[in-house]
DNA sequence: TTGACAGGCAAGCCGCTACTTGCCTTTACT
DNA sequence: AGTAAAGGCAAGTAGCGGCTTGCCTGTCAA
């Protein structure tokens, strides 16, 4: 096991939040869930004028869904993608943060 | 203003977190606020046996600092780094994340 | 059955970024 | 004054990661 990994708890989670497509992914799921990739896509160039191509945002869906922020379901030849918010409460347990905001 | 910023807020916090050297640093802070560059690294040696040079820490903490996650304060030789967790404010409240834990 | 649709796999390219190396500035101590 | 300590700056290197390209698999409809 690398170093880091005895000291940094799941690497893969914040590897998912450093893009901005795949934020913006996370954006569209939580707008409208249990959409499939070419809805995704479709919808990011319509409301965005994001030009990512399929296999682009494909490859996206994969690292989300390897840091269980996005869970599959299939359905014959559909694939729909399903927002998964649970992995993000270790990352707001990591550090204090304050509750109330500053004046 | 490239096209992603009008739709993702505050890339610089996410690109600051994406790094895992970078989140031991939030943790080493979160245990003892207020240290120099030469302590964190000291520090990080001793609890983990990272091997990261004094430069690599300097460039990380500035990462930090620029994504508002780490506030400096000089007096005389010395530089001391505080912990700001305000904005990852912004980042709990962009997904809706459940407060209860699951059974 | 044939074609269109939804998605997967794998290799390659390219830019970003973390890290190093070397040298410099400023501050403190004796 | 001279030396050590704390930190900064800048250029160069290497590897990872995002994206493309091309082709392949499975599923539904006419």
């Amino acid at each position: 096991m690398p170093l880091l990994n005895r000291v940094d708890a799941d690497p893969e989670l914040f590897r998912a939040l450093g893009d901005a497509t795949r934020r913006v992914i996370l954006d569209e799921l939580t707008d409208r869930d249990g959409q499939t990739l070419f809805e995704i896509c479709g919808r990011l160039a319509m409301k965005h004028g994001l030009t990512s191509s399929r296999q682009a945002i494909s490859q996206h869906l994969a690292v989300l869904e390897g840091a269980g922020l996005v869970r599959t379901r299939r359905e014959g030849r559909y694939k729909f993608h399903h927002l998964d918010t649970g992995p993000l409460r270790a990352l707001v347990e990591r550090w204090p943060i304050d509750r109330e905001a500053p004046p």
